[in-house]
DNA sequence: CAAGTTTTGTACCGACCTATCCATAATCAA
DNA sequence: TTGATTATGGATAGGTCGGTACAAAACTTG
C-alpha cells in the first residue's frame, strides 16, 4: 500500500514506558519520548494521537503485562493458596530489588502506584484504567485468599475481600518503602509480617 | 529598616503547600504559586530563591509538622502501646478521608510518599529530607512496638525494627489506596488487619 | 515505470515555563 | 525631611513545552 513503518510499535511503547516509569508523567518531555525511543516526533504524532494518548497506551500496555504476570503466579493450581501469595510477594521484592535500580540504590517503584499518586485525580481516563486493574487484582486476591480459608492455611477470620485489600495495600507500601530506599531484607521482611496477618 | 512585607511567610507556606500536595511539583507552575499565595512573582522569588526552593521549605514544613503530631501520639504515655499505634492508624485514616478529599472522592495522600514517588529518584536533597523524616519515624515506632513486646500486647515475635517498617509500609499502602479510591471502611479494615499480624 | 499512499526528517508555531530586571512604593533611622 | 533599604507590580527575557506543516523519501500496486 505504502511506505512501511521502520519502527516496532510495541518495541516504541516499551521504551516509552521505562521513560515515564523513571521520571513520570509530567517531567517527561516529547523530547525525552524521542530520545528514549529513537523516533522522530513527526513518527511519533503519527503513531501516537498525542503525549497523553501515548501514555494511555503504555499504562495500558505496563498494567495489562503487570497483572497478567500476577495473576498467572495467583492462579497457579500447582501452589497452595499460601504458595501463590508467597509468590507473589516474591514477584514485587524481585521486582524492587531486580538489575535495574535507581541511582542511589532506590526501587523504580511501579507505573500502577506512581500513576495513582501523580496522576489518578485530575486524569479520569487513567484512573479508569487503574480502578479497572485494582478490581481485576482484587477479585482474584480475595478468591485466593477464601480458597486459603477454606482449606485452613489461612487462620484470619477477617473477610477475603478487606484481606485483598490489605495484601494489595501491603504490596503498594513496600513498592513505596523502595523507592524510599528500602533494601531487600527489609522488604522481604514486610512481605512476611505481611503473611503473618494472614496465617498467624 | 525598610519597607516590611505585607504577607506571612507562613501563610504564603501553608498555600505553596496544599498546591504541590494536590497537583506535584511538576504540576504546579509558578502562577499557580502566586495564585495560592496570592502574591506577585517578585515577593515569592524576593522571599524563596526558586521554585525549588519554595518546594523544600514546604516539604520541611510538612515534614516537621506532620511527623510533630504522629509523634505526638506515638509518645502518649497515658495510652498502651497497642492504643498508641491504633490512634496513630486513626489518625491516617481520618486524614485520608477528612473534609479535603479530590473529586472523584480520593483521598488527597501525603506530601511525602507523594514526592517520595515524584522526585526522591532525581532530588537528592529532598531525598535526604525524607530519608531523615522516615529514620525518625521509624525509630519512635519501632520503640513503642518494643514497648509493646514486652508488656506482652503485641504478640509478634518478630523484630521490633521489621514490625516498624511493617507499619510504616503499610500507612503508605494505605495512603495509595486511598488515592486509588477506597473508602473509609475500607482504610479502616486494612489498619485492622495491619494490628492483626502484630497482635494474633 | 508511474500513480498513489504513508512515513519520515526538518523547520517551525504559539503558548507557557522559570526567572530576572527595573521602576515605584513603602517603610525606618537620623 | 532626607537618605537608605526593602517590598512590590509589571514587563520581559530566554528557553522549552506540546503539537503541526510540509516536502522529500520509500514503499505497494497497477
Amino acid at each position: 500500500m505504502a511506505r512501511p513503518r521502520t519502527f516496532d510499535e510495541d518495541s516504541a511503547l516499551d521504551a516509552a514506558m521505562r521513560t515515564f516509569w523513571e521520571k513520570g508523567y509530567e517531567a517527561t518531555s516529547t523530547q525525552d519520548l524521542c530520545d528514549a525511543t529513537g523516533l522522530g516526533r513527526s513518527s511519533i504524532y503519527n503513531t501516537f494521537k498525542s503525549k497523553h494518548d501515548l501514555f494511555e497506551r503504555v499504562l495500558a500496555r505496563y498494567v495489562d503485562s503487570m497483572t497478567a504476570a500476577q495473576l498467572a503466579v495467583l492462579e497457579d493450581i500447582r501452589r497452595t493458596p499460601v504458595d501463590r501469595l508467597r509468590a507473589l510477594f516474591a514477584m514485587v521484592v524481585d521486582g524492587e530489588t531486580g538489575a535495574e535500580r535507581r541511582p542511589g540504590g532506590r526501587g523504580l517503584g511501579c507505573l500502577t502506584v506512581n500513576t495513582t499518586v501523580e496522576l489518578a485525580a485530575r486524569d479520569p481516563r487513567a484512573a479508569e484504567m487503574l480502578d479497572r486493574d485494582t478490581r481485576r487484582r482484587l477479585t482474584v486476591l480475595r478468591a485466593v485468599i477464601g480458597e486459603g480459608q477454606r482449606d485452613g492455611s489461612i487462620t484470619s477470620r477477617r473477610e477475603a475481600g478487606a484481606l485483598a485489600r490489605f495484601v494489595n495495600a501491603a504490596i503498594a507500601g513496600m513498592r513505596i518503602s523502595s523507592q524510599g530506599g528500602a533494601d531487600r531484607a527489609a522488604l522481604q521482611s514486610v512481605a512476611d509480617i505481611t503473611m503473618d496477618a494472614l496465617t498467624a
